[in-house]
DNA sequence: CCTTGACATGTAAGAAACGACATGTATTTT
DNA sequence: AAAATACATGTCGTTTCTTACATGTCAAGG
């Protein structure tokens, strides 16, 4: 169960809202982990009942800033290297490349052209994250992550290229 | 929900019982799809109640061999073409590797090193599998995928070493 | 002969996740 | 001024997944 370590990590790069956190779950970590924001609140909540996060402040609209606390640092740091990793995945992308061998040709064929543009999709959005447009620039700490899946994502489509040009 | 299609996938390949599943996905699967003996025999049970595999004979120990129907294979080129890919993951290395730049350097090295090592374990095991290494030989329908799997690894390795310099 | 380990199939309780429901505020656009 | 959109927080029922429990067979090695 990584979404407590998930939370912290966010909240160890800045405070924010609960709603702030949903977001930036969709924009840094959708290539990781997926939560949605009924799943982000009750573990913040949670969090703060192991005195892992406090609330930093409140704003418009009812909003609760949440911040990391030195405890829930300590925390984060123990699990990333203690704590023995779990290597095990969900990842329907993988899955359904895996199985595109099974179908005939043509529907791989236009299985293949979908992979491809969703793609180019996902390149665009990492190379900008690389580039660290408009967020917080060079200190951004996850920018080396992004350059990793900009070059995992070229693998990915030479590959997806091959396969359409063997089909 | 992908349980189901990835069964279908593992039976459309080859008939299989219950436990063999289970190997397949720990052996194939286990960079796509993770699920445990407990979720593929209910779920073996559902398929059948939705005629999508059929039993195909029992063997030694009370073992119960299953194939996927025409239905099946209908049902899964069906989630292939016309289902909207779920984009969403649940991955902890990702996660972890995001998080990576948060340890204070001697820290960060340590966890570096320890990814390094478990990379290379897993690449050798990828290579094995795209080499086709006792395995059905050359009609192995994922021997594309494994070498989609070792490039990777190969960029991962290569990232993960260049983040160790420069920390 | 006995023990160990691989083969083999299930169930059940609890935890985690998903999707929908529910509500309200502040800002921006028309 | 009104409408639409983004901000904002929560809950609840259902589905899915994990972990542990439970049981038994067959083959190989000591």
């Amino acid at each position: 169960m990584s979404l407590p370590h998930a939370v912290l990590g966010l909240l160890a790069v800045a405070p924010g809202t609960g709603y702030d956190l949903t977001r930036r779950f969709e924009a840094s970590l959708s290539h990781a982990w997926h939560a949605s924001h009924s799943q982000i609140y009750p573990e913040l909540a949670r969090l703060q009942g192991r005195g892992l996060v406090q609330e930093a402040g409140r704003g418009a609209r009812g909003s609760r800033t949440w911040a990391i606390t030195d405890q829930g640092l300590a925390e984060l740091d123990r699990w990333l290297v203690e704590v023995q990793p779990n290597r095990s995945q969900r990842n329907e992308t993988a899955l359904r490349w895996f199985l595109l061998p099974l179908l005939p040709a043509d529907q791989r064929r236009s299985a293949l052209e979908r992979e491809i543009a969703d793609m180019l999709d996902s390149t665009a959005y990492l190379e900008a994250a690389a580039a660290g447009s408009g967020e917080v620039a060079d200190d951004h700490p996850f920018r080396a992550t992004a350059k990793l899946g900009v070059r995992i994502n070229d693998v990915m489509l030479a590959w997806l290229r091959e396969q359409l040009a063997d089909t």
